[in-house]
DNA sequence: GATAATTAGTTAGCGAGCTAATTATCTGGA
DNA sequence: TCCAGATAATTAGCTCGCTAACTAATTATC
């Protein structure tokens, strides 16, 4: 009965989507950081810039490192390393919240409100430009089958038999 | 004539997606991470283990470094530093290529074969937990998006002004 | 056959993610 | 009131990507 063994001939459809979203991340990185190369940031940092000058329009002065490291989905740590970059480039500042001295605000600095409306004004016909490949409609069933499974992720707190980093947060 | 301003309110269709791709990207690692730790690897280090695993299979005795880095759409340099990592851990090792003294095979250790094996057993069963936020009909949809997504990407060499990593390769 | 150019891999050094541990501050209960 | 525990951010130390520069070996060219 050779049904004993998985017929690891033929992979799931499950597998087949997963081999290619982790390629298809691949080929996107690759696309997008030649792109920040040109203004002197990575993606990463775009990402704080990006959330501070959304966080400005809707009126805040700044936002905390916790606030930047759910949006960004990365651990605090990570975050001040980004930060500390970006304030040694100027282009961000630190602050002290004056409601609460453990908390610091990140804010941006001239230099560096100016860098994200210059990168704005490129930033749409990149992006059109990397899902390009793509229809609209295509582009919305994307979004769509993605944010389906975005939802399921975020539900499945524990996969095997760990907790995703557990409550240590 | 507002409309000289790029309406920022609205985000396109292609950026959306960009967003969410990047969003779900973060919550797959996230999943899989622990899962890799209880066999005490990293996501990376697999990718190597099953590559070589897979060779064998096909009755190569190993891979060389150039041939890893293709497959895994990493540099030759990062190769090197999770080789290094899984030799000294025992689960490879490096031998020699006869036909060609500069390049050097990649082989699983008995040990290394033995994790892959053990890794397998539950490897199916992972990927569809990770997926299983959607039927099977939607995943083989993700995938036909995703591979014409990624056809589009392979194509696009320069996307700003750059090329992506040029023809230092 | 000697030398130039190419190729395979490594090293060095940086950015960015992680966890664990540390520091400083805040807060709530005895 | 004061002290224990919680919370915000940082630091230290790891992996893993990257590029640039290097070494060693091979191939091509004159």
């Amino acid at each position: 009965m050779s049904f004993a063994v998985p017929p690891a001939i033929v992979d799931s459809e499950a597998t087949r989507a997963f081999r290619e979203f982790l390629r298809v991340f691949g080929l996107v990185e690759r696309a997008m950081q030649p792109y920040f190369a040109r203004f002197g940031i990575s993606g990463s940092q775009w990402g704080v810039l990006r959330n501070l000058h959304r966080a400005e329009k809707e009126g805040a002065t700044g936002l905390r490192v916790s606030v930047l490291s759910e949006r960004l989905l990365i651990r605090p740590a990570s975050v001040t390393g980004v930060v500390d970059r970006l304030e040694r480039a100027g282009l961000v500042a630190r602050e002290a919240d004056p409601t609460d001295h453990r908390a610091k605000f990140i804010r941006l600095t001239k230099e560096g409100r100016q860098l994200v409306e210059r990168v704005l004004t490129s930033h749409q016909r990149q992006i059109e430009s990397v899902f390009g490949g793509l229809k609209v409609e295509e582009q919305v069933r994307l979004h769509g089958l993605l944010a389906r499974l975005g939802r399921h992720l975020e539900g499945l707190k524990s996969v095997g038999l760990h907790t995703v980093t557990s409550e240590a947060n």
